[in-house]
DNA sequence: GCCGTTTTGTTCTCCCGTTCACAAACTCCT
DNA sequence: AGGAGTTTGTGAACGGGAGAACAAAACGGC
């Protein structure tokens, strides 16, 4: 509606989308490091996926390089982030304020892309004395008037698995749109809502399956 | 092997693989809850996925169910398991004992679920005087002893972004051949090492794209 | 102003994963 | 014992993503 957005930007494929916030780093390393323009091969090296894999991905996007001679760091860095909508910060809440929800406080990643944390909740009352990143731990039943006064779409629930479902629960019924789940529970949630599960011990069990495979075969893991 | 491994194992679809913990740990739910016996259409409910695709991950794995009646819970439970590798411990280290590595290391779900830290590793001195989760935090530097002594096979990095790739270098040379990384980098390896990656901001991004696209469109999300 | 070089954007093909639909097989009831 | 009802396991169609290969376009040298 702005100006550039000639309805182009609809359905942009899942996986793509999954890529570009690794583009967007990769691009904030190459700027810092004082590169200026990078070809889709030095690019798609420093982002750790195939240069065709990557050019596809930015046309879905629009033509933002130049043939010859490569993409603008600075400008694809911004279309990207346009495109992601973390040109400005979205508010955050992290419910669940245990080692795991300490660590993701003191996260400075978050701040830096794009992400402001606005409050911090815990159901346990002896925890609302602490303050963790400079922040005030609150009671969860201030959720709601939290997430209207700063307008967020956006939990993290990092509680134990019991309590997942009832916190999930009460952010939709607040308005939240957007969940990552760190607690090991499949949720359910409304359509609409959309869930993002992190689960260590899964991956853990990934690599633990793979591992297996290696030990049992000796010498015979000679991909291309 | 053993009885039932007509070469059969080969080749589980990488997908299916993925999703097997997840079983897994709903198989564990079903039988704490008292259930014995559970159809596809309710494991699959209570994995958060169709039911023909779960069937069709099982068959993968051989013919474990009967069919008019179900499943064994305890005993898909325990063939999967198996499949993944997880009747045993695995020795884990964890390099990295900031505040996502506190996390890591008091995370009971490790234990619980196959895995095992036998050692927790930092490269900032100030750090060892600590005692984490029972554990000595050691100097990285005995990291090659510490593999060494419990055969560890895999590693998981919970360093700042800039130190990852050095940790990573260091765990291939002393044997590690997997690998889980949480730190904010693409991460170089040699063939035959796995490598996961855990990144939150990027989870954060990728809900940030959808929520955009929901506050654009006004009540165009009614999909299927 | 033109040609060779470089690099993007895109088309085409292949493969993996998902889903549907149904036959095989087991139980239960009569 | 036989038939009705269930539920698994799998063959086949379908859709999406990955990678190769190439045409289009921009730059630089002469």
């Amino acid at each position: 509606m702005t100006a550039r957005t000639p309805d182009s930007a609809r359905d942009i494929p899942e996986a793509t989308v999954a890529r570009l916030p690794v583009y967007l780093r990769a691009l904030t390393s190459l700027a810092e490091d004082g590169t200026t323009t990078c070809s889709s091969e030095e690019l798609a090296a420093s982002a750790g996926v195939n240069s065709a894999k990557l050019r596809k991905d930015l046309s879905y996007l629009g033509s933002y390089g130049t043939r010859g001679v490569g993409y603008d760091v600075e400008y694809l860095r911004y279309q990207i982030a346009r495109e992601i909508g973390v040109t400005q910060d979205w508010p955050v809440v992290i419910v669940g304020i245990g080692n795991l929800g300490h660590a993701l406080a003191n996260y400075s990643g978050f701040r830096s892309r794009g992400f402001r944390v606005v409050a911090l909740l815990d159901a346990d009352p002896r925890r609302h004395e602490e303050v963790v990143a400079g922040l005030d731990v609150r009671s969860f039943d201030d959720l709601e008037s939290i997430v209207a006064e700063h307008d967020v779409s956006i939990g993290v629930i990092a509680t134990p698995a019991v309590a997942a479902q009832d916190v999930a629960d009460r952010m939709v019924a607040t308005g939240i749109t957007s969940i990552l789940n760190f607690a090991p529970t499949v949720l359910s949630v409304p359509d609409g809502v959309d869930v993002r599960k992190v689960d260590l011990s899964i991956e853990l069990q990934i690599l633990a399956y793979h591992e297996q495979r290696k030990s049992g075969l000796p010498t015979a893991e000679v991909l291309s």
